[in-house]
Formats: structure tokens, C-alpha cells, sequence
DNA sequence: CCTATACTTGTTCAAGTGTTCAAGTGAGGG
DNA sequence: CCCTCACTTGAACACTTGAACAAGTATAGG
């Protein structure tokens, strides 16, 4: 049906061809089309990757219940004041926390809560995988 | 009401503890409740780990429409064979995908759609965020 | 068998990440 | 005005990643 016997002789002649391709051209289209461009590809994981670490994905579930200044955070996961503030800063380029002075104070919250909704989806399907 | 006045005063004379303690100490045992274990994080960040990534992000949109080899998707996304095998074993390790045998071919699918769900809800975000 | 194909795995090395310590900034109190 | 406190920043380091190439395994066909 879909298959093109002569189209896919001549484009199996270049590099990295299989010869699968004779089989199912369409699933291959289909898929090209799903794939995001390189742009939007590189801003998602940018995304995925300022959340993933332990000690961010801890900071952004302190954040859950309100703002808290350095120290508090600091505190509530035993880190330095020094890595906590590192850490604040990478999440914070990438807008999923925000902060505010209030005299000697810093204050963090979420940027964006649907932050939580990642980590809230992803521990769900954490527990379900445990499960089975 | 919840300060414990003596209490601050001793914790803070350790080291890493500012003054603010005195100031809410109820915000600070919410958020410390909020707080998943170390084990938690860590896997929550393992998954997310696996997603940062533009490359295995595009597999994982390509392998929506349903599954593929593993020359289709090198080829889909301009990739080399290897490079591709190597992310795809990386994905596998935190099942987001799984493959199947059949003769000479591999196929992969997703392991869960939940993953995609994560991507649509980053996507979304990150239009809301560029049209703000 | 032997070879080709489709994929996987190991290795090397450059680039990136996280932590710590030390120095810097800026608001507030004495 | 100086000092302290709360935080930020810079730099050095140990460690992790990713990219590319080479060698390996497994299946199918001759």
C-alpha cells in the first residue's frame, strides 16, 4: 500500500539506511512529524534539567507550602548556606522560583506551580511502578 | 503560639542557623514536612534526569505515534545508530521506553505515557511563558 | 559454516556539574 | 562609621556526562 519499492532502493543507497524502511514508511512520517524541533527539544529539557536534581526537587517541594528565606531553606534540608544559594540560583534562571528582599532577608517561592504537578505526576508514577 | 522561645535559642547557638527562626517556626515545619526523603528525591530526579536531555526528548515524541526501530529513530532525528542505541539504553534503564526483538530488529515504545503528559504540560508552559 | 545486517557495548576524552571555601555585597544595629 | 548578619559570587576541585569511534553480539540468509 504505502510501500514505494524504487523510492526506498534509492534512498537506502545513502548511509544509516535500513532496510526497514520498505516496510513501514508511514510510522516514519508519522514520527517525524511528533519530533519537536531542536529549539523547543533544547528548552524542554532545559526545563527537565533544572529540576533534576535531589536537592533542587527538595527546594521546589519546601517551596510548596510558602515562601522561606535561604537560611530557613538551608536549615529545613541541612545543606550550606553557600550550596543552598547556588542551587536557588540555577532554578531561578530558569523562572521556577522567584525571590523578593525584605531587609537583610531573601525570600524564595515558586515561580509557577505547575512545577508541582511535574513532581506530583512523577512521584505517582513512581509509586505505581513500585507496586507492580 | 508555636515559638518556643528557649528552643530557638539553643538550635540557633549551632552553627548555620539565623534569627529568622524566632520569627516562624511554623513555616519552617511545613515545609520540612513537604520535604520528601533523600531516597525520593533521588529517584524523582533519576526520571527527570533521563528526560533533560533534547535528544531523548525528541525520541521519546517520536516514539508516540507508536513504536519504531531502532534505524528508524536514528534516522527520524539525524542521529547515528550508536548515539541512538546509547540514549535509548539510557531511557530504558529508567523505563520510559521498553523494546521488543523481532528477527534482526528492535522496536521501542514508550514505557508509559505518563512521560508524555510531563512533555505536553513542559510544552504548554513553556508557550504560556513566551506569549507572557 | 561464513558473511552481512542491526544493534549493543566499551573506551577515550572533552565539556559540564556540584560542592566547598574564600572573598564580596548590602542592609541594619550599635 | 564600623561591624555583623544574610546572602551572593568566584574559583578550584572532584566527579559525571556526552560524543565519537572501535569492537562486540545476535539473527538471517546464502
Amino acid at each position: 500500500m504505502t510501500r514505494r519499492g524504487t523510492s526506498a532502493k534509492t534512498r537506502a543507497a545513502q548511509a544509516d539506511r535500513c532496510g526497514v524502511f520498505s516496510t513501514d514508511e508511514k510510522r516514519v512520517s508519522l514520527a517525524r512529524a511528533a519530533v519537536p524541533s531542536d529549539a523547543l527539544a533544547a528548552s524542554i529539557a532545559a526545563a527537565f534539567k533544572a529540576i533534576a536534581h535531589p536537592t533542587r526537587v527538595r527546594i521546589l517541594r519546601a517551596l510548596s507550602e510558602g515562601e522561606l528565606c535561604v537560611c530557613e531553606i538551608s536549615e529545613v534540608l541541612g545543606l550550606s548556606v553557600s550550596a543552598t544559594s547556588h542551587q536557588l540560583s540555577l532554578l531561578k534562571v530558569q523562572r521556577l522560583v522567584q525571590s523578593r528582599s525584605d531587609g537583610k532577608l531573601v525570600y524564595y517561592s515558586l515561580g509557577d506551580r505547575f512545577v508541582l504537578a511535574l513532581l506530583d505526576d512523577c512521584t505517582r508514577h513512581l509509586s505505581d511502578e513500585e507496586a507492580a
